[in-house]
DNA sequence: CCAGTAATAGGAATTATTACTATTAATGCC
DNA sequence: GGCATTAATAGTAATAATTCCTATTACTGG
């Protein structure tokens, strides 16, 4: 794959930040740089950049989002504020405690916490 | 909320199979006996009976499907052949331990494990 | 510097879902 | 049962997210 001035200015955008941006959110940023940026290349690239594993797509509910965060890391998601939060719970025996009571080889673990986040718990506390 | 023979069916079929079908799968189910029916009826009663908790919207990636069992568990998704498995693992702990370590109050745990089902390990072993 | 060709811009096409509206049908009352 | 009320539907248009297409642009190796 050939440099491209686009493809690296959506890389650096996306490492620039921790809110699991859509592939909207980037154009519009991109945009200000480069105004004739067209939303296939956004698309284009961030499935590239997924696929060399240099950024993770990541579905939050209906909505696709990309994150730099390549680690093995799963997220809280408050209902109230829809924010994203990472945490690194990985409960190792989770993988083990499935390889072993079904029969299926688990490459990898998707998991999100739904509920509320800090921000919209202080007034029940 | 009154009755309708097309919510009714739309119930029915889900009830019927544990493929966690997508909309538009239900929607060439319930042609066979309803052949008018339209697909925004299909959302509309699929959304209709996930207010009501009588059935779960589940996001598959990028993909909606849905689902009748409502028992909170957790799915095996093989990568080969896409199948989705209901497991059930529900770590009570991790919710302990994410209220505990987190300021956050969870609701709900959204679990999936990537993988290979033993359709396609059985080469393997 | 330039030929070869990968990547882009811009727009059209596709897919999933929601919105709109005239018509149909479930329900409560007589 | 008959009928008025109005929720639900069918059919279609609209929207949103994503992919596809193609002429043009711009990396890259020699």
């Amino acid at each position: 794959m050939r440099y491209s001035h686009q493809r690296e200015l959506i890389k650096e955008i996306l490492y620039s930040t921790n809110s699991h941006p859509t592939a909207d959110w980037v154009f519009s940023q991109v945009k200000k740089m480069i105004p004739t940026i067209s939303l296939g290349t956004i698309y284009r690239n961030l499935k590239q950049l997924d696929d060399l594993d240099i950024i993770k797509t990541i579905y939050d509910g209906p909505v696709t989002r990309y994150d730099w965060n390549k680690e093995p890391h799963d997220h809280l998601k408050c209902r109230i504020c829809g924010v994203l939060i990472d945490v690194k719970l990985s409960d190792v025996r989770i993988k083990e405690i499935v390889e072993e009571r079904f029969d299926f080889k688990v490459e990898d673990v998707d998991m999100t916490l739904i509920g509320i986040c800090n921000k919209h718990l202080k007034n029940k506390k």
